[in-house]
DNA sequence: CTTCAGATGCTCT
DNA sequence: GAGCATCTGAAGA
């Protein structure tokens, strides 16, 4: 079923911990684009100085951080990508998790139009092999924006889920395995200080 | 496979 | 004005 307001409003590193292997819905033109999340990174603003919200800090960018759990912030980086995080905790605290990896498992075709401007059958070797391995490219693929910062994750047009019947797919043999989950720092924080080294990254190993 | 430069504009000081 | 929770294509090994 969809992940209720309740899944989101837990200890940020448990709700990162366990989006892996949940599905990414994003509804565009009426379809329902579903990615497999299999990295994440979790964010607590009380303490973590890598959290844009560090220490309560409150800007007209981190407002949608103090947002009630189950919230989509998405900001806007490197003057050309987007990252989604999902809002977590009792609301008041800014923390969220970061979505920075996924697989691919439904309407590919649309998925590589959004990313790439071309069809699947025409991406290279390369490009299929980090199609969604990165933060701005799951935004990229799944047509995610500042338009969409603040939208809820409990409505219709952007949540997730922990089966892709939900969605009126099947769900693949391959997703029912279970699976281990490795930790380590976190990427592109190295201003961070102390919090450089907090192992609050989360893949589904390899 | 790896490294590297460059892109590009918002955010906060 | 400096820096950024990144990505790409080109070039080298």
């Amino acid at each position: 079923m969809k992940l209720t307001q309740d899944f989101y409003n837990r200890d940020t590193r448990t709700v990162a911990r366990e989006l892996l292997g949940k599905y990414l819905v994003r509804v565009q033109d009426g379809l329902p684009l579903a990615v497999r999340l299999c990295e994440t990174e979790a964010y607590i603003g009380r303490l973590d100085k890598a959290c844009h919200a560090y220490n309560y800090r409150r800007t007209a960018r981190t407002e949608t951080l103090f947002a009630p759990p189950g919230t989509a912030y998405i900001y806007f980086i490197y003057g050309m990508y987007h990252c989604l995080n999902c809002v977590t905790e009792a609301q008041g605290e800014p923390c969220a998790v970061l979505l920075r990896g996924g697989q691919p498992r439904s309407h590919r075709e649309a998925l590589a139009w959004n990313r790439y401007g071309k069809s699947q059958k025409e991406l290279s070797s390369y490009q299929r092999k980090n199609f969604l391995n990165g933060p701005g490219k799951l935004c990229k693929a799944l047509n995610l924006t500042r338009e969409e910062n603040g939208i809820s994750l409990l409505g219709d047009t952007l949540f997730l889920c922990d089966r892709l019947e939900d969605i009126g797919l099947t769900t693949p043999p391959e997703d029912l395995l279970p699976f281990s989950v490795s930790t380590g720092p976190r990427v592109g924080i190295g201003y961070a200080q102390e919090a450089v080294h907090f192992p609050w990254r989360y893949l589904i190993a390899p």
